[in-house]
DNA sequence: CTGTCAATATGAAACGTTTCATCACGGTGA
DNA sequence: TCACCGTGATGAAACGTTTCATATTGACAG
């Protein structure tokens, strides 16, 4: 139906072989014959096809992308930076959502595996299973680790301690901290980080120490609220006067949480999120959070997959504190 | 490298041919002959490749999506609807960014249909540009019309008429509307639907009814906040006492700028948004909202596409009200 | 005039499938 | 016995590329 590079040839009075190499711009082709070539390619309208090619060379312009859930907007972002990325560079994405299911994931990254893409960018949710699995194929994790694989990551220790070191210099003593679940790697790195920080007051300021509360949930809005609404049904006395989540949308359900039970913030509770998602600037107060940069994570981890150069085994980017309306000074009118 | 088809025949001792056979459940083919070839197949790993077999049949088992922006979180809610039924039929979904860009969006389609996809899932951005460009492709459009396609969407107009309902019912007379772009068809619609109630109001209730503000602007968090601060800054007695908008998105900025001046909703301001993303019952107060059945648009579309049935011209869904929080008569204390 | 060399163009093979026209082989009916 | 048929298996062609070993020039040196 479509015409081929054999019509093209025909057309042009020329073999097959000359028609490639005018397409892939090889030097040996005299001028004449070139411009031949391309007004026919241009006259009947030829788009070389791209399976044939695929399969020639034994390989696709497709790229894999693995991601727990589009509709989180942290990987929604990604996805976006990815594909913009990778779009400019003549490859296109085939996107994958897993559910955080470790099943569901080999399964996705089997069949992505089995259309032979140039490489795989992928948020595991399981250490386990799809160990092995993706060899042969240039992959780059982002955001967890999956052992034996590059990982393009943002540096979760110290963003859990900017956020402790944040609540401490205005001020704060009782902190609260929500975690996300244990089983990843990437909510204990943040966590130890906060902790960190407070360890660190704790010899500096011996005197002046509380033990922070930590709750574990998951990384979503619902639990931020629900957990928000457990700290926050303590004593005024004794609860937190600041609390640190592992997500922006925890950290949204716990604005909600506060609303819900009266609890001004920033004047009665500051809030630091964590990942700078668009809606973290938009919501009542804006969220103080700290931001990962994801462009940059994005690039690296497509300059990984797409790049010949021998892949690292980590790309640790820095976190950077972004200050919003969430938090103030303890005791703020 | 990997084992093929050939390989699997020799050591079989069959030709290829039958063991095309065999994987394609093709009734032709001795028992016993199945099971060793069967057995072969399982002793080397064998696995199609995939770029033989479409090169062969002339298309690939991929969906190419078409959005204009992966982030915002309708579309993201799309994407996942679509990945999920997709996947289940052994598909995979190709993902491109339009930007809101026709140029890009020219550019997009383009090279996806390079890529010989099972079909095309489009939320167009221009009118005009792709027209005819998506010939010999199965392909749905979403949300926006484009003239010659078949058109998966919501009842626009049912929508803003389902909120202007809402609100007369409530009490609201004197009312305010923040639409889209009107450069969309799907803007204009909603907002003529909730002209339309006005208009049907203005008849039956001739001595209450007064004009509503109308106001266009985008379909995000921004154009909603900045639009809200101009609508809300009017005096007491002359600004609207509630306000529809054309997104959820536009809804939850203009509730931003409500906090932001002082005006509470529901007891000064009432407010309906349009889509229900997961965020509308996250804000605070929850979000009276417009909602788009968006599975059941997922499930239309990727039947058009995957279907062997002749495509309607439309698939019009009906939009549901949820009545959440963020509406009240009005001067409720 | 002949042999060489560089510069270009050609033809065919190969990538891994699917499919279709044949073929081999028993069995059956006349 | 022979023609015929049905069942299964085979072999080769075809899908559209790229690439590599050849072939064809023409020019030029000896």
């Amino acid at each position: 139906m479509n015409p081929t590079i054999k019509d093209v040839a025909q057309r042009a009075g020329v073999s097959v072989g000359t028609v490639s190499r005018v397409l892939a711009k090889n030097k040996t082709v005299s001028e004449d014959i070139r411009k031949k070539v391309e007004a026919t390619i241009e006259a009947i309208g030829y788009r070389p096809n791209i399976l044939g090619r695929s399969l020639r060379l034994a390989k696709t312009d497709i790229i894999g992308l693995v991601v727990p859930d589009i509709t989180n907007p942290f990987f929604a972002e990604l996805a976006k930076h990815v594909e913009m990325l990778a779009s400019a560079e003549g490859y296109s994405v085939l996107l994958a959502n897993t559910h955080d299911d470790p099943e569901a994931e080999r399964q996705q990254i089997e069949t992505l595996l089995g259309r032979l893409p140039a490489g795989l960018i992928l948020v595991p949710v399981s250490n386990s299973l799809v160990d092995g699995l993706v060899a042969g194929t240039r992959t780059v994790t982002v955001d967890r680790p999956l052992s034996g694989h590059a990982l393009v990551a943002v540096d979760n220790r110290q963003g859990g301690y900017l956020a402790a070191d944040h609540l401490l210099a205005l001020g704060h003593r009782r902190l609260g901290y929500i975690s996300g679940p244990s089983s990843t790697e990437v909510s204990g790195e943040r966590r130890d980080g906060f902790k960190q920080r407070l360890e660190e007051f704790r010899t500096t300021h011996p005197g002046e120490y509380v033990a922070p509360q930590v709750v574990e949930g998951h990384f979503d809005y619902r639990s931020g609220e629900e957990i928000g609404k457990q700290m926050l049904t303590q004593a005024a006395a004794t609860r937190p006067t600041a609390i640190a989540t592992a997500s922006d949308q925890q950290a949204i359900g716990l604005l909600r949480a506060a609303g819900d039970m009266g609890v001004r913030v920033p004047t009665d509770l500051s809030i630091v999120g964590f990942d700078d998602i668009p809606l973290a600037s938009l919501v009542l107060p804006r969220l103080t959070t700290i931001r990962q940069p994801i462009d940059e994570i994005a690039r690296l981890a497509l300059d990984g997959v797409l790049g010949s150069h021998a892949l690292q085994e980590e790309y640790k980017l820095q976190p950077v504190l972004i200050r919003r309306g969430s938090c103030a000074a303890p005791g703020t009118p």
